[in-house]
DNA sequence: TTTGACATGTCAATCGTTTGACATATACAT
DNA sequence: ATGTATATGTCAAACGATTGACATGTCAAA
């Protein structure tokens, strides 16, 4: 591929003189201007970002490490993060760590390897050590690690209420909640503090049942769900920590006769695109994932500028009525 | 951020047995290994890969452009291209186009000038000049530019025609197909192409609906769906060229009061993990997305080795008979 | 005693670009 | 004639690592 010094010497000019071109400093005459240009066209030349990347010690990258892309609620997340990080001329190096430790991990010594501006971290499996160690500018997505680290969330808390709460007044007798597993730290456990909070406050009768470790897995949310209703019947309603799981009960309901919202109110979180276009459309707590992911890379501007940046960042939620209740 | 210099100095030991060290080239006593590994520890160092990749001239990067990851098909293909892409020491850099030729042409030039090792082009809003001017490893997905260029696709017409044959069985009397946009060069063109054919042979009443350029605009699908059934309030059989699109008719015809698939089939495309979860469960023609982008990763591999690779790389497609016929 | 394997060091070039310091030259205004 | 803005050139260092050539040891085997 053609360097800078290839484009100098078709043009007849110094390298300085193409340099100075590139980066619109000091003196050059329109003549010699368009000269160097029209010669970049002629040879297809792309100045290399790499040896630029050396020099300024910055390589305008930032990495993003979710659990997997493929599951909605992270593939909005991350193409609004791209979206974002674009616009502020920024690239997005994308890893899924399957919630896998170990890759977790490699994934960050990789990002730290290829000198990332900031990562932000949107899976966590890791021990608030290793995330203290990193001397890097980053993000986490929904969960706190200490007030030197800023986080990004939205009002997990009122969002396990609003939900719960919503139950509650629909008349549901027996409510049941699954949630993601309690042994990550995540801000998102705080749904679950919630529910059981407005369960007691109204002694509803309540049980609460965790997924594994694994995100996305279909086989194990049927599983699940299959057994807690085998085991449990007289659920008349259903709060899920993510429109997909609740999807899977609505597909549940359906198969064994149940009519939504009829016999059963079910009401899931996120409200990814997919909760609006499925039969019925579902009730959901709605995060707002564009200001999130945007903010998200603010932060991590915020951090390259050396500003003070706030360390809690929270946002509201909204119920979205729908038709699973 | 330490570099190979801290780490010799710390170890009393020049940069050039560091680098033997880190590079496993040479002799090197366990003593001395240990010791540099020990500071290398101490000081958090990690080796620059910015600098690396500017010597050895390749950045172990492979770029993925596709119109959105928050399209469960784009979203599903670009987590299995990020795991495959990993397994074979890549980092994936993820760009959204949207469909938009400006974007994509930036993308592409961004890509160049960061000098990744190869680029997977699942968006397709530019001519075939501007691929054939490339000079890089690239792969397309379901677009065949030219005889240079090699393309990943999974048998478009084969999956039109077990779509629209699957309609005209189950004995629907008339049949809409919604593609997408037939002005982007697509081999997905070739699923109407197909569905064209089989309604000719069979003689059953037809009409076919385009999608606009944008992807996943849901207000979009809504409104031409609406348009459709109120134009044509008799169709009794749908084959649209997405799983989300079909989802969106169901939805739709469960608005109008028609039982599906007793007063109308519904057959989508793709095989998205949503089309198993929605209620009811989709019909479908099942693209086999991991093994294709574990191919498009072998491809760019297969160019940067410099060996002969196929240029046509088109996989079988699978009927899944679901909830919807 | 010689030989050779092992261990480490020094030095310099290289990757492609930026940038500061400095030199030179023209053109035009004062 | 002098000064100043404009335009370009030369040169070298820097970014952080790799690598080949070559030197200089030590130590043990033949």
């Amino acid at each position: 591929m053609a360097t800078i010094h290839d484009v100098a010497e078709r043009a007849g000019v110094s390298v300085t003189t193409v340099s100075r071109v590139l980066n619109n400093r000091g003196y050059i005459s329109e003549s010699t201007r368009s000269k160097v240009y029209q010669c970049m066209e002629e040879l297809g030349y792309q100045p290399n970002e790499i040896a630029r990347s050396l020099l300024k010690k910055q390589s305008n990258i930032i990495g993003l490490i979710v659990p997997n892309v493929s599951h909605p609620f992270f593939g909005e997340l991350a193409s609004f993060v791209e979206y974002y990080a674009y616009e502020h001329g920024f690239k997005m190096l994308l890893c899924n760590s399957h919630l896998d430790p170990v890759k977790e991990k490699e994934y960050i010594e990789m990002m730290r390897r290829n000198r990332v501006d900031g990562i932000i971290m949107g899976s966590h499996t890791l021990e608030v050590e290793d995330y203290r160690n990193l001397h890097h500018p980053i993000v986490t997505f929904d969960r706190q690690i200490d007030s030197e680290i800023p986080y990004m969330s939205s009002d997990n808390y009122r969002g396990g209420e609003l939900a719960t709460e919503l139950l509650v007044k629909k008349d549901c007798k027996k409510i049941a909640h699954i949630c993601g597993n309690l042994e990550l730290d995540l801000l998102a456990n705080q749904r679950t503090q919630a529910f059981q909070d407005v369960v007691s406050r109204h002694e509803v009768e309540h049980l609460i049942v965790q997924t594994d470790m694994n995100v996305f897995d279909q086989q194990q949310y049927e599983r699940i769900i299959a057994e807690l209703f085998r085991e449990h019947p007289d659920i008349d309603g259903v709060f899920a920590t993510s429109d997909i799981i609740a999807a899977y009960v609505v597909q549940h309901c359906y198969k064994l006769g149940k009519r939504v919202p009829h016999d059963i109110r079910i009401v899931g979180y996120d409200d990814v695109s997919a909760a609006s276009w499925v039969v019925p459309s579902i009730t959901t707590i709605q995060q707002p994932i564009e200001e999130m992911s945007k903010q998200a890379i603010e932060l991590i501007r915020g951090q390259l500028a050396e500003e003070t940046i706030r360390m809690a960042n929270i946002l509201p939620v909204t119920l979205i009525e729908r038709g699973t209740t």
